[in-house]
DNA sequence: CGTCTCCTTGAGTTAACTCAACGTACGTGG
DNA sequence: CCACGTACGTTGAGTTAACTCAAGGAGACG
């Protein structure tokens, strides 16, 4: 029924990692804006971690982490509202992009069509617009131009019920 | 907005490798059934992993499948019907199941009432209990005693749109 | 100027939800 | 043995949130 976003990956993320154990891609990934890519042979990144076994606990770090972002989507696309899906998507955004410095003032990088992020909360396009006017009349956010406004960042995570826990940016949480 | 489970272990799974590197653990751990519960020290688990790091690979690609059945899980409970979205839930646990070695003839443990159902797929118990009895008039499967019958695995999977990949169960993936 | 993509809006439909009630099985205590 | 409570599955009626479909508007671009 339709395509599915399973999740956004922003600078300096490793989108690709499954690859590396596993023989088959259960999922495509694609480009929603400008990037570049890089890649790694296999082998050399198995003998990079060989020599350097710190970071591919690093690695694995990174992996529980998307983990948790997932567990996240699990509960926005379960039981909430149309409004508190795409409030707590903003969020989640918002926070991403401010952990990795794409933060401007109150703005981010949103580089998602109305349906597109229908396609990762799960939504139709109507109700996505309709949820995004909501938001937008009742002051919390608004996308111009392929960026996120934050105009009122506490009542936007309260529509959203966002706890930013799962997304572990306290990197002194490594243990 | 209610209760929302995240994923369901079986035999054999490691449900808490999420601690070993993050902080603070975003969700919570519940038995659903009998369980027995080995417990590590951190410390032994981390020299474990400095002297044979082969096993750290192991556990990492578990974690790699954890994820892709979260992945799996969005798409579940993202674009489907109410009778998809249980049917899906059966052909994994089925299948999960029969991985570890867990299916007798055609049947599976499902130590879940509706309401837990409902909890994991996103769906009222209402329109659970509605989709359960879809699923057993049409007889693909049925639920008694906390077990779950298949009675008719082609027409269950094409319900549930079930496409087993994720699970990687063919070991031999391994690289 | 036409075309394309995207956002917006309205009207009608439907799938799922809520709420309330009832049945059954099971266990417990009198 | 019976009375009772509890957990779970089942059913019906009414409501609602989201969907579908169709149309129109704004802006970018060749």
């Amino acid at each position: 029924g339709g395509r599915q976003y399973l999740s956004l990956h922003i600078a300096g993320d490793l989108p690709d990692l499954q690859s590396l154990f596993l023989g088959v891609m259960d999922h495509s990934l694609c480009a929603l804006d400008k990037s570049q890519i890089a890649s790694f042979r296999h082998s050399d990144i198995l003998s990079l971690l060989k020599r350097a076994p710190s970071i591919g606990l690093a690695f694995w770090r990174h992996t529980l982490i998307d983990a948790a972002i997932f567990r996240q989507s699990i509960t926005r696309n379960g039981t909430r509202s149309a409004v508190a899906r795409v409030a707590n998507l903003f969020c989640e955004q918002f926070t991403r992009a401010r952990i990795v410095g794409a933060v401007s003032g109150w703005s981010c990088p949103l580089p998602l069509s109305q349906t597109q992020i229908g396609q990762v909360v799960g939504l139709s396009i109507a109700t996505v617009n309709r949820a995004t006017q909501t938001l937008r009349k009742e002051h919390c956010a608004e996308v111009r131009g392929r960026r996120l406004h934050v105009l009122n960042w506490r009542r936007l995570s309260e529509q959203a019920g966002f706890e930013p826990v799962y997304l572990h940016e306290d990197l002194s949480g490594r243990k």
